[in-house]
Order: C-alpha cells, then sequence, then structure tokens
DNA sequence: CTTGGAATGTCAACAAAGCTGACGTATTGT
DNA sequence: ACAATACGTCAGCTTTGTTGACATTCCAAG
C-alpha cells in the first residue's frame, strides 16, 4: 500500500487521500488570511484590532447579550474581554446596562457609533465573501458551508447553529 | 425592497444575499478555531505556538526553501519568523544548511525529530478535516475548496497554486 | 435575615506573536 | 570598488491571549 493513503473500498474515496486533505488544510489557512485582511486594515487605521471586530460582530448579531453569552460565543477569558469591551465602552461605540431582571448582569449594546462601525467592518468583509460567492456559484457555497459545520467543535457548533436563524 | 437585501435578477441570487454571507462569515470564524484547536493542543504541550506550526508545515512542504521565500509564504516579518526559526533549530527540528550556489541563502529542512513532529500536527489536523469532508461529501468538499480558493488575496494564491501539486 | 455562590469588574504579571527601526556580516552582481 | 541582497539580531512596542487574586453586587437557599 502506497504510503499516506487510506484503503479503497470500491467506491470513490479518492477526496478522502493524505493529499487532498493537505489542501484543504492549505486552503483554508491562505483563505483566512484574506477572510480577515479587509477588517483588519479599517481597523488598525481606528487604533483597533481583530478582537474589537468581533466583539462589535456578535454584539450586533445578539444586542442586549450579557457578557458571560459573549464570553462562550468568543471562547475568551472575562479579562481579555473586557479589556476591549472597556476601550469599545469608553469610545462610546457600545453601551453596557444593568440586567432588569438580574442586575449583576450587563447588557450590552452597540451605540449609533457602534453600529456605523460594525457596518463598514461587515461591508468590507461581505465584499470579500460576496464576490468568492459569486465565484464559485451556489453549489459550491452550499458545499463550503457543510464542510465548516462539519469541521466545529460540538459546543462551537452549538453557538453558531443559535445564531443561525435570526432575521436582523 | 427589504433592506440589506440585493435586488434579484429573475435568476436564484439568494445564496448572495446578505443574511447568507453572514452565515458565511460566521461559518469561517467558528470553524476555524475548531481547524486550530487539536494542534494547539499538541503544540501547547510542548512549548510552542501556532506561528512553530505553520512554519514547520511549510518548511515540510517545501524541504530546503530559503528563509525568503519562507517569509512570503507565511507573509510575516523575517524578525517574527527569525524567533520562532531559532527555537526550532536550537531545539533540532530544522536544519539550517548554507545555499551552494548563493552561499547568503539558507536553505531550511527538517531533521527527523522536526519531520516527527510535522506528522504529529498533521496527523490531528488531517483527522479533523477528514471526518469534516467524510460528513459532508466530495461535492461539497468540491465546493468549499472553490470558495476558499476565490477567497484569497491574489498573491496569496499564487503561492497556494505553486504548492498545489507537489507530491510529499 | 444571613450566607454561599454566581456574575461581573479590575489589578498585576506574564507569554506568544506580530510590528518597526537600526545595524552588522557575508556574499553576490554590476 | 561598490551597491544590493540575504540573513541574523538587538531593542522596543502592540495586541491579545493567559493565570491568579480580590472586591462588589446580587440572587436564592437555608
Amino acid at each position: 500500500m502506497p504510503e499516506g493513503s487510506q484503503p479503497q473500498t470500491g467506491q470513490s474515496l479518492l477526496f478522502l487521500t493524505d493529499e487532498q486533505l493537505r489542501k484543504g488544510i492549505e486552503a483554508m489557512f491562505f483563505a483566512y488570511r484574506g477572510f480577515t485582511a479587509d477588517p483588519d486594515r479599517i481597523l488598525a487605521d481606528k487604533g483597533y484590532g481583530r478582537a474589537h471586530h468581533r466583539a462589535i460582530h456578535f454584539i450586533h448579531r445578539n444586542q442586549g447579550t450579557t457578557v458571560n453569552n459573549l464570553l462562550s460565543i468568543l471562547g475568551v477569558t472575562k479579562q481579555s474581554l473586557n479589556r476591549v469591551l472597556r476601550t469599545l465602552i469608553e469610545d462610546g461605540l457600545v453601551t453596557n446596562t444593568v440586567g432588569t431582571q438580574d442586575k449583576r448582569e450587563r447588557h450590552l449594546y452597540l451605540t449609533p457609533a457602534g453600529t456605523a462601525l460594525e457596518r463598514e467592518l461587515s461591508d468590507a468583509q461581505r465584499d470579500r465573501m460576496r464576490s468568492a460567492y459569486r465565484a464559485a456559484g451556489p453549489n459550491a457555497v452550499a458545499g463550503f458551508r457543510q464542510v465548516l459545520e462539519a469541521m466545529m467543535d460540538e459546543e462551537t457548533r452549538q453557538h453558531y447553529e443559535a445564531m443561525k436563524d435570526k432575521t436582523e
């Protein structure tokens, strides 16, 4: 048996060869760089980083979320998130309101300025995604999403699914 | 016209709505976390980080590459790469040989120990990729790759294409 | 009503990994 | 001879992640 290959079952499993998998891995690495490049440029001008983008994105998607919920979506420590959140609040992009039922909780909202930045960032990111989608076509897009979803950790996928059907 | 949607041309362009694009963006974010999770765990045990993984991966793929070439593949500064490379050389995972034609160049190779670590890391990463591929099927995989390739920067895609057809 | 635990915020210290700028050395090409 | 290239390295800075410790606020159970 040639080294590095999988046993064949008779069906076409050629897409599961180590070589195919390696190409997928490299595609993922290189594509992610493109995926973040446009927002990164915008953020750098304004003195923010990728972490700010993520916070803004998920607060926008989930207006009124608690800090704890945001924490588990982002998968970072509260100290790390807090640093980012603090600058966003100081700069007037995010507000922090005490919970009504549970006053320990802080609910996070984007201000108009925050919404504007979110818009700018997601426009840039969507532009690239749109042209990739357009170039690849609807079938490819469906496959793209299927593979990505299958690649997630179980817990992560639950966050993803939970946000999937929300309409803005 | 509902806000945030694209005008319809009569053909099915529903896969290009802002909502579809947003799902793609989130899928990309969450999937990338899964993509790096397994190697990250292995690396953390050994006192390395993601940067070491990338260096090891591309040296493996491109045995004998020069530092400059690796630099342009990885898209980082030489200072940043050097820090990583130095530890890998000190630890005996990578060797550094003076070029034969051009003695200014250093050619990078994995040692047996380096190859072993590369194997361990890529096995872990391939396992996840394989199960995602298997779950999604060959059609989906083709689409996955198409979209990722369309998402890359032009310069990045050239690096990707250049490595695409190399056999181990 | 008191108290334990949960949610949050904050301080300090640290590490990984990126960046710029400057400089040195060896080598190559003009 | 001299400029350019390839590489390494020092110093200093930034972003973003980590632990650990500790205070505050508040809910809920006893």
